[in-house]
DNA sequence: CGGCTTTGACCAGCGC
DNA sequence: GCGCTGGTCAAAGCCG
C-alpha cells in the first residue's frame, strides 16, 4: 500500500511512536478524530431559539468565557445532559446553568459545531514539529458568543482582503505593493467581543500544539503579557476552512497548555478520512449524515431513555456504532461514553442528583490519557487524583 | 519544490 | 487622542 490515501500497519505504527505522540482522549479511544463536540447535537433555528433546549447546561458550559476549572466544571459538564442524566427526569442541574456566561449566545457554539475536536490522537495530523509526549487534554475552559452570522461575515472579510490584494498584486510592482497592501490594508476586522467567539480547553500537555486530528499551519506568533511563553496562532490548512486554533502555555501553570478554537470546519478530520479508508467506518460521506441524523436525534428526543444507551459494555469495539438508536454515534464520541460510562455503582455520589461513574480503566488503553487527567475538583469516589491532578482508577463524576 | 515556521511590521479595537 | 494590545499579514528561511 503506502499511497497517500491509505496508512498502512506500518505507518501507522511509526506515526504512533514518533516521540510517543498520542493523545489518548478518553472519549475516543477508538477513532482518533472523534471529538467531544461530536456529541453536541446541531442546533436548528428552533433549538437554536429554545431555552429548553435540553442541551442548554452543556452549551452554558461552552460558552463560558475562559472557563478554567471550576467547582462547576465537570468532565459531564461536557457531555448533553440528555444523553448523561442518569435515572431521573429532573430538569438540567441547575449548576451548570448557572456557570458565569458571557451574556449571549448562549447556542452558538453548539450553532457552530465547534471547530475542532479536543486534541484526540495525535500522530497524523499537525504540522507542529515539536517533540511530542503524551498530551493530556481534559481541561474544558471556554467559549464564547458564537454568532454563525459573524463567522460567515468573517469568512466573506477575508475573501474580500484577499480579492483586494490580488488585484493590487496585479497592477504594482510586487515588492512595493506588498508595503502598500500592508499599509493599506483595509482589513475589515471584528470587534474583540464579536470576535471573541472561541471553544477553549486547557490541557496539561508538555506539548504546545497538541494534535487534533486537523492540519494547522502557523500564522503568528506574539509575546504574551505577563508571560514568558508566546502565543502561538494557527489556521487550519484545509482550503476553504476558516478554522483557527491559539495556542499558549500558562504562564501560571507552564505545564498547562491553553487552546483555543474558533470557527468551524467544513470538513472531515483527515484522520476521519483515513479511518473511513481504513475501513473503521463505512464511509466518511454516509457517517457524516448519520453523525448529523444522530445529533438531531439527540436534539430532539427527551431525556429519560437515552441513558441506557451509555451503560457499560466491556466490548467496546464490538459496540462500536451500534446503540440503542440504531443509528451511527457521532463519530466515536458517543460510542466511546457508551463504553466507558457505567450508570451503575453511583454509590457515594452523595447528595448530588445524579451521578456517573466512569471505569477509567475501560477508556484508557495501554498508556492512556487519563492517568494524566486533570482531576475536576468534584471527583469523588474511589478514583481520586493524585498530589498532580491525575486520576487514576474508577472516577465518580457529579452532575447537580 | 512545496509546505511550513519564523518574524517583523502593520492594523484596528479598546481603555485611559 | 494616544498608547497598548491582540490579531494578522507576508517575506524570508527552513525542512523533508
Amino acid at each position: 500500500m503506502g499511497n497517500s490515501s491509505t496508512l498502512t500497519d506500518d505507518e501507522i505504527q511509526k506515526k504512533q511512536n514518533k516521540g510517543n505522540c498520542i493523545i489518548n482522549f478518553p472519549f475516543s479511544p477508538a477513532l482518533p478524530s472523534c471529538s467531544i463536540f461530536d456529541i453536541i447535537p446541531p442546533q436548528s433555528d428552533d433549538h437554536q431559539k429554545s431555552s429548553s433546549s435540553s442541551f442548554a447546561g452543556y452549551i452554558d458550559l461552552l460558552s463560558t468565557n475562559d472557563f478554567t476549572v471550576t467547582s462547576s466544571s465537570t468532565l459531564l459538564d461536557w457531555f448533553p445532559n440528555t444523553v448523561f442524566d442518569a435515572d431521573d427526569t429532573s430538569p438540567p442541574p441547575a449548576q451548570i446553568n448557572q456557570l458565569p456566561l458571557p451574556s449571549p449566545a448562549v447556542s452558538d457554539v453548539f450553532n457552530t459545531n465547534p471547530a475542532t475536536p479536543i486534541s484526540v490522537s495525535s500522530s497524523i495530523s499537525s504540522s507542529s514539529n515539536e517533540v511530542c509526549v503524551a498530551n493530556k487534554p481534559i481541561v474544558p475552559v471556554a467559549g464564547n458568543e458564537h454568532e454563525l452570522e459573524l463567522l460567515e461575515e468573517e469568512a466573506k472579510d477575508k475573501d474580500e482582503d484577499r480579492a483586494i490584494t490580488h488585484v493590487e498584486n496585479q497592477n504594482q510592482d510586487r515588492t512595493i505593493q506588498t508595503k502598500k497592501l500592508v499599509k493599506g490594508r483595509k482589513k475589515k476586522k471584528k470587534s474583540r467581543k464579536e470576535r471573541a467567539t472561541r471553544v477553549s480547553f486547557k490541557t496539561k500537555s508538555d506539548v504546545d500544539h497538541l494534535d487534533d486530528g486537523y492540519r494547522w499551519r502557523k500564522y503568528g506568533q506574539k509575546p504574551v503579557k505577563n508571560s514568558p511563553y508566546p502565543r502561538s496562532y494557527y489556521r487550519c490548512t484545509t482550503a476553504g476552512c476558516g478554522v483557527k486554533k491559539r495556542l499558549e502555555r500558562s504562564a501560571m501553570e507552564p505545564s498547562f497548555v491553553l487552546t483555543s478554537y474558533e470557527g468551524q470546519h467544513t470538513h472531515f478530520s483527515p484522520i476521519l478520512t483515513r479511518a473511513a479508508e481504513l475501513g473503521f467506518v463505512t464511509n466518511a460521506s454516509s457517517f457524516h449524515d448519520k453523525n448529523y441524523q444522530h445529533r438531531n436525534t439527540l436534539a430532539t428526543q427527551s431525556q429519560p431513555q437515552h441513558f441506557q444507551h451509555f451503560h457499560h459494555q466491556p466490548d467496546s469495539s464490538s459496540s462500536l456504532f451500534n446503540n440503542s438508536y440504531n443509528i451511527a454515534p457521532p463519530f466515536n464520541v458517543v460510542n466511546s461514553a457508551h463504553n466507558f460510562i457505567n450508570q451503575e455503582n453511583c454509590a457515594g455520589s452523595s447528595s448530588h442528583s445524579s451521578c456517573l461513574r466512569i471505569n477509567l480503566r475501560d477508556l484508557v488503553s495501554d498508556d492512556g490519557l487519563l492517568q494524566d487527567m486533570i482531576a475536576p475538583k468534584e471527583i469523588a469516589g474511589a478514583g481520586a487524583a493524585d498530589g498532580e491532578g491525575r486520576i487514576d482508577g474508577d472516577v465518580t463524576f457529579m452532575l447537580g
